[in-house]
DNA sequence: CATATATTTCTTATGTATAAAAAACAGGGG
DNA sequence: CCCCTGTTTTTTATACATAAGAAATATATG
C-alpha cells in the first residue's frame, strides 16, 4: 500500500509556515496553505489534524489558530519524506556505482527488490524509467543487462551533450537585447561568482549549479527532447561525483570559471567566441569525468 | 498471470519448420530448436507437446518424428501472439492518433486500463515507457498529460534529427574504402531501386525500410542516444502515417528517390554534396510530416 | 564423456487488492 | 455568489499473488 510520504514532506513544511506565524495568529486557509504546500487539500487537513493532535494548533469553530510554537525535532526524518521510488533511485545508484555491478552483470529484479526492501512492481518501474539514461537494456522475457559505468559511455554521452550544448549556446548571438534571458544570465552570474567567493565551504554546491545554469542556456530555445537529455546529464553528475569525491574542490574551482567565460562569450555575441568557450568547457568536463572514470 | 504469448508465437514459427521436413523425418533436437525458434527449451517443449497432442508429430522413445503436415489452419491467429503489454501500445496508438485525445488532454491510468481491457499495472508501465517519446509527461502524484502531436513536437523533433543526421552522414566522407558499411550502403541502394521499381504494388513498404536505411546511416559510429532517438522517430512516423494515408504512394517514392541521391552523395565523400542530399531529404521529410499534422 | 531429455527452481509478465492522495461534490456563511 | 470546510468518490502508489517462461540441475543414452 502506498506510504504517507507526501503527508510527511507537507507537515515538515507545514512546520516552517507555521514558525512565521505569531501566538494566537489565525492560519491561512486550506485552500491557501494547500497552495503553498503544493500537495491537496485532502493532505493539508490530515496534516492540519496532525498539528492540532500534537497540540500545536487548535481548532475554533471553522477557524484554526496556532497555540504553540512547534518544535524541530517533531520534524519527520528525511528518509521518511521520500516516495519509495525515490529510495529505490538511491539504492539502485549505490548498487551501481559502488562497484557491486560490472559491465555485462545481469539485473534480477526479485533479486533487486528483495536487496532494497521493496516490491518487485516497483523495481521494475524503476529499471523502466532508469532505461533511458543508457545504462541498462531489456531483453525480451530475461532480464535487464547492465552495460557499465565505461568510457564508452562518457564519451557516448559527451558527443550528444556538445551537440546540444553548442546548438543552444550558438543562438545566444542572435538573441535580442531585450530578451528575458540576458537577466538570468547576470543572475547566474551573480551565483557563480558568489560561490566562487566561498568555494572552499561551499563547492559542494556547484552540482546544482551547475545544472541549473546548463538548463538556463539550453531554454533560449526549448526542446523537449534536449530537456530530456539533461536529466541524463544531471543523473550521472550527481550521483557520479557523489561516490567518487577526488579533486572535487579543484574541479568545482575550475568549471565555474569556465562557466564564467562562457557567460563572458555569450554576452558578447560573437559566434566564434562562444564556440570557443564553449567547447573548451565541455572538453574539460568530458576529461575529468572520463579520468574520474578510469579511477 | 502471464499469457501464452511466447508459447503460440513459438508454435507458429514451428509450423514452418515442420513444413520443411519430409514425413517420417525425425526432428532437430529441443537445443537446436530452442536456438531456431529463439526461445527457452521449456518453451520448446510445450510446443512438441502440443504438436504431438495434434498428431502432427509423434514421440518414439526419446525421438519425435514428423508424421502430418500441420494445416495453416492450425495457426494461433496473430493478436494471441502478442504480448499485452505490444497489445496496449497499439491501442494506446489508435487512442491517440484517432483524436479521442487533443493537447492537454489529462491521461487517466485506471480508464484506459478498462478502456483496453488490461490490468493498471500494464498501463503505468507503458505510459513509462512512452514517455522517451515526448508526448506524455507524468505530474507528482497525479496523472499523465498528453501534450499533443503537435507541429511543436513535429519541429522539436526533426531539430534533433537533424543534428543526428548531419552528424552521421558527414563522417562517411572520412570512412575509408575498406569499411564494410559500404557493402551495406550497396544492398541498401538495391533494395530502394527495388522497390522503387515496382512502387505501385508495394509502396506500404516503404516504412520498414526507411527505418533500416536511417539506422545503417547512424550506425557509422554507434551512439546509444542516437540509437534510443531513431526509436522515436520509427514510432512516429509507424503509427502517425498508419492513421494517415493521404498521398502515401507519391510521399514514398518521392522519399526513396531522396534516398538515392543520399547514397549517392554518400559514395562521393564530399561533404557539402553529402550535406545537400541529407538536408534535402529531412526538409522534405518534415515538411511531409507537418504538412500531414495540419491536415 | 558428450549430448539429449526429464525435472526442479527461479524469474518475469500480468492481475488484483488497498491505503494514501487527489479530485469532485455538497452544504453553509459572509 | 464566492469561498470555506465537511464528505464522498476517484485515482495513484505500492504490495502481493500466480501462471508462463527461462534457467539450472539431474538423469539417461549412445
Amino acid at each position: 500500500m502506498r506510504t504517507d510520504t507526501t503527508f510527511k514532506r507537507a507537515f515538515n513544511d507545514m512546520i516552517e509556515i507555521i514558525r512565521t506565524l505569531d501566538l494566537g495568529e489565525e492560519l491561512p486557509s486550506e485552500n491557501a496553505l494547500r497552495a503553498q504546500l503544493g500537495v491537496s487539500r485532502t493532505t493539508v487537513r490530515k496534516v492540519l489534524a496532525g498539528m492540532a493532535a500534537r497540540g500545536i494548533i487548535i481548532s475554533e469553530g471553522h477557524r484554526r489558530i496556532m497555540c504553540e510554537q512547534p518544535q524541530q525535532k517533531e520534524r519527520y526524518p528525511k528518509e521518511e519524506t521520500l516516495a519509495i521510488s525515490e529510495q529505490v533511485e538511491t539504492s539502485f545508484m549505490e548498487w551501481m556505482l559502488r562497484g557491486d555491478a560490472s559491465p555485462g552483470t545481469e539485473i534480477n529484479e526479485t533479486e533487486l527488490a528483495r536487496k532494497f526492501g521493496v516490491a518487485t512492481t516497483i523495481v521494475r518501474e524503476f529499471l523502466n524509467r532508469f532505461q533511458k539514461y543508457g545504462l541498462i537494456e531489456k531483453r525480451q522475457n530475461a532480464g535487464w543487462v547492465f552495460k557499465g559505468f565505461t568510457a564508452g559511455f562518457a564519451l557516448e554521452l559527451f558527443e550528444i551533450r556538445e551537440m546540444f550544448e553548442m546548438r543552444s549556446a550558438r543562438l545566444f548571438a542572435a538573441l535580442p537585447d531585450g530578451s528575458p534571458i540576458w537577466k538570468q544570465i547576470q543572475v547566474m552570474r551573480a551565483a557563480h561568482l558568489e560561490l566562487l567567493a566561498d568555494i572552499d565551504a561551499r563547492y559542494q554546491d556547484f552540482s546544482e549549479l551547475d545544472s541549473r545554469f546548463h538548463r538556463l542556456i539550453t531554454a533560449v530555445a526549448p526542446n523537449r527532447f534536449i530537456e530530456s537529455f539533461q536529466d541524463v546529464i544531471a543523473m550521472v553528475f550527481h550521483y557520479h561525483y557523489q561516490w567518487n569525491k577526488r579533486d572535487e574542490r579543484a574541479r568545482n574551482e575550475v568549471a565555474i570559471k569556465e562557466h564564467l567565460a562562457l557567460i563572458e562569450a555569450l554576452e558578447s555575441r560573437n559566434v566564434a567566441s562562444i564556440d570557443r568557450a564553449c567547447r573548451l568547457h565541455l572538453t574539460s568536463a568530458r576529461e575529468t569525468l572520463l579520468r574520474s572514470i578510469m579511477q
